[in-house]
DNA sequence: TAAAAATGTTTGGTTAATCCTAAATTTTTC
DNA sequence: GAAAAATTTAGGATTAACCAAACATTTTTA
């Protein structure tokens, strides 16, 4: 059986979501609107909260909605943080442009070390932003510099 | 369903390991063989080598062993070569050694798109080495170069 | 060469992740 | 407050991985 808090593919594509939505565009997050994006059905979101609810990463009230517990929005900005650590290192690297970059990103963030992560961040000197214009947020761990 | 022939992150690592071991070492391709690099049942490897035969990928012969068709040899070298174009990369550009860029390396050469790993093929030359000194096969339509 | 040992396969499970439909429940809206 | 909309529950299905134990085959060895 898998770790009970460890996070799956899936999983972590809704906390990044919701993560853009809750945090970012400050808007509620609703079943609908999860099933919509992800198109499966409302009753797949609800199975899948739920886990996320278990595991501690959001806090879910039905019929309502949920919202990013503290360690949900650390799991979000993780992977968010990994992703557009990808968007850098393919648009100034490979000279992708800024939607190329996205859609290969997406394909392995999921998979790449926090550590490899850390490395591209280093090499471009801990950029703030990604290409689209979207904050990097820091890892603690994330700071000397490449000598 | 997923598709007939389309490969599982397993069944790939499955075909990767029977090249080594067929191709490049020139050994039979035994269940217990599979089973011990996996650690994993052998009962386990007859259920996977049964679906690469399925799959087209190898002949796979009862009690005897299994050995790569044409199509699996080209979907192990597929696979091959993403994992060493990206130890080039993490090598060149990141600085890692060889071990650390092949660990890192396993962890996404899967997900990875043909495409991207062609930009970076092309980023560096067309290699025709892995830092640990293996071939890196060819894509025949990764031929241009960075301008 | 026959029995023992090693190897490989089959059978019959388990678990986990995804997904679905239809029915039931709750909330919202008119 | 009743109908409509949104959501959840109940009950399933599929697929990938895995395992143990019983069985089959091949290989070794005495």
């Amino acid at each position: 059986m898998s770790d009970r808090t460890s996070l799956t593919l899936k999983e972590s594509r809704y906390l990044a979501l919701m993560y853009r939505t809750q945090v970012e565009e400050g808007e509620r997050v609703t079943t609908t609107t999860l099933a919509k994006s992800f198109k499966v059905n409302p009753a797949t979101v609800t199975e899948v909260l739920q886990k996320l609810a278990e595991k501690g990463l959001i806090e879910y009230v039905r019929y309502y909605g949920a919202r990013l517990s503290e360690r949900g929005i650390l799991e979000a900005q993780k992977l968010l943080r990994k992703h557009r650590i990808l968007e850098v290192l393919f648009v100034k690297f490979l000279r992708y442009d800024a939607k190329k970059a996205c859609e290969e990103a997406s394909k392995i963030d999921f998979y790449c070390s926090e550590e490899l992560i850390n490395t591209i961040c280093k090499t471009y000197g801990h950029p703030e932003k990604c290409p689209c214009n979207k904050k990097i947020f820091r890892d603690p761990t994330c700071l000397s510099v490449v000598s």
